[in-house]
DNA sequence: CTGTTAGCGCCTTCAC
DNA sequence: GTGAAGGCGCTAACAG
């Protein structure tokens, strides 16, 4: 039993001490590349280092430099594409800096969300890429200021202090594709949108909402809320063209709601695009292979990723989060089958 | 700034300690639920807590209990959905258990892909789920026989001393898949297969090509190899009708690749199922929305995640990785439009 | 250039 | 029931 744990064991910094024959100071020099010490010396620990295939514990290493090089990445649901490639993009960043990801899902049972980044800060994160939840500005707020943790929310534009947010320029995002949609003649719009979103962090759904109000004069917009997979978004649609029946386009929340949507016009035996126009947000890879090929925002997630992580990188450096800023994504439409 | 720096300072459990009238020592015991701590003290702690809505450090905790309740997953390519729900199980498993999920891409530049294994060690994960990827069986074992480290590999089902594996049974997935396509008369398959992975972990590749050879009599089994994306599966696919005008059927790595297979198949002037079927793997969600929609070989990503998670846990509670077993999990075909 | 001392925040072991 | 030492593996600050 003795002998298997000292078989597993990993080597210490002290292993490495001895068996060069210096102090752990030495040997932690070595390791964090300092100038004053002496080549020979050197040499010597690192060919123990590379013997003994040591690497410094990292959490010990984090407990005296209060940096643990991972950061938290929380979202409502990891089984979304546009989630899995920011992550892929933030892995990528991260890579270069020696970081890693801790990747969770906000605690359902936790209404209020905080719980979950608490528990992130407890486990040693440096910073928190968020993504849209249910969490409020103000408990965000409350929780920068308390912790002083830098925090990256991506998907959401709000000038909270103490938080950066990387989002898609919904407005513009929201002018483009009723400029689109207009030129198609298909400015009878309804909306499919997200329920697990409240409407206080509903900025997409504002933005579409105010557009289509101002540029085709129509008051009343048709919408309908639905958890964002495809075949809630085809009984959405469904309901949402039952109940509106002069809508000749519909905007989904995501590319996901929008292939359910597609299903439900043909469902009621409309054509796209002739009978109604779909439009997604997201441009997944997926959406290229429907038929015909959905027209959808665009969003830069790898872009995205890699641009919350140097802030984040920032933010952690300086030992603060810089304030309130927000960095719009300017909308990119790609226009395919189905408008 | 020496302001700042005391306002965003967690309370450790020595303030805790302080502002209760105990020791540090009374405060562990009732964060651990020690039976032998008076009641009036355990509250009077206990109220301490919640006012200053302490944590304890889990790096600290971590370093005197050799247990930092993370572990690593890791997979070549996190822009997978089949990868994404796996994570999801795992998320939601782990959460029971106060556990949390460090996720990473492989090193492309490792070539051996155990270095990026060494270094969840070194942040201290206490266990690693893998995903199939270049890390080659003998590297693996040396990698756990070294570091004690419990490994769980899903998706790739090899008797590797001090690693479980948990993957789909693919000689039976592979029989199920032929008996279907024979049923529908179309025996003559080509295979698409995903190039990311060398042939000496492809037990899918084996398990097809011998079930094929056996079933159909056909010797010669045409294979296009390519990276798992809709585009590189459109052109894999055309390449292997140019290459093989007989062909009646295509499986494909996953459905992803058969997503691109079918418009391939559609360049070529061909109809599925009635010149061409086609057969994925994994029953990612997007499948059902083809028109037809896509058969496919279902695979149980949250149900293998949550055993892949359970298992681990044994192998972190026993101090060891249970050894070389492997469970296989049953085929499950889901038969849809392409076949 | 190198070693010593003193912790980081927590738990384990042993006293009382 | 509670407290006092001691140390996990590492680095910062000071010696020399």
């Amino acid at each position: 039993m003795a002998q298997r744990l000292s078989d597993t064991r990993r080597p210490t910094i002290n292993d490495v001490a001895d068996l060069a024959g210096v102090s752990r100071q030495t040997v932690s020099r070595v390791l964090s590349n300092h100038p004053r010490v002496a080549p020979t010396t050197r040499a010597r620990v690192e060919k123990v280092i590379e013997d003994l295939d040591y690497r410094p514990n990292q959490m010990a290493r984090a407990l005296v430099t209060k940096t643990s090089l991972t950061f938290g990445v929380a979202s409502v649901d990891m089984r979304n594409l546009h989630f899995a490639e920011t992550c892929s993009g933030l892995q990528v960043a991260a890579r270069e800096g020696g970081y890693h990801l801790v990747v969770t899902e906000l605690d359902p049972d936790d209404q209020r969300g905080v719980g979950t980044l608490e528990t992130l800060l407890a486990i040693g994160v440096d910073g928190i890429v968020l993504f849209p939840s249910m969490v409020s500005s103000a408990d965000l707020e409350s929780f920068t200021r308390r912790s002083g943790c830098p925090v990256v929310m991506i998907g959401r534009a709000s000038r909270i202090p103490g938080v950066v947010s990387i989002a898609l320029d919904e407005r513009g995002a929201a002018t483009v594709i009723l400029e689109h949609l207009i030129e198609r003649e298909k400015s009878r719009v309804g909306l499919l949108m997200n329920e697990m979103f409240p409407r206080f962090i509903h900025t997409r759904y504002e933005a579409l909402h105010s557009t289509i109000e101002r540029t085709t004069g129509h008051s009343k917009v048709p919408v309908e809320a639905a958890r964002p997979t495809i075949e809630q978004g085809r009984e959405a649609a469904r309901r949402l063209l039952e109940a509106n029946g002069d809508i000749n386009a519909i905007i989904a929340f995501n590319d996901t709601m929008a292939m359910g949507a597609m299903r439900g016009c043909l469902d009621l035996g409309l054509r796209i695009p002739e009978d109604i126009a779909v439009v997604g947000y997201d441009g997944i890879p997926y959406g290229e292979v429907t038929i015909p090929p959905l027209t959808t925002m665009v969003q830069d997630s790898f872009g995205m990723a890699g641009a919350a992580f140097r802030v984040m990188l920032t933010g952690i450096k300086e030992g603060s989060p810089v304030d309130g800023e927000v960095q719009l994504w300017p909308p990119q439409l790609l226009i395919r089958g189905t408008t």
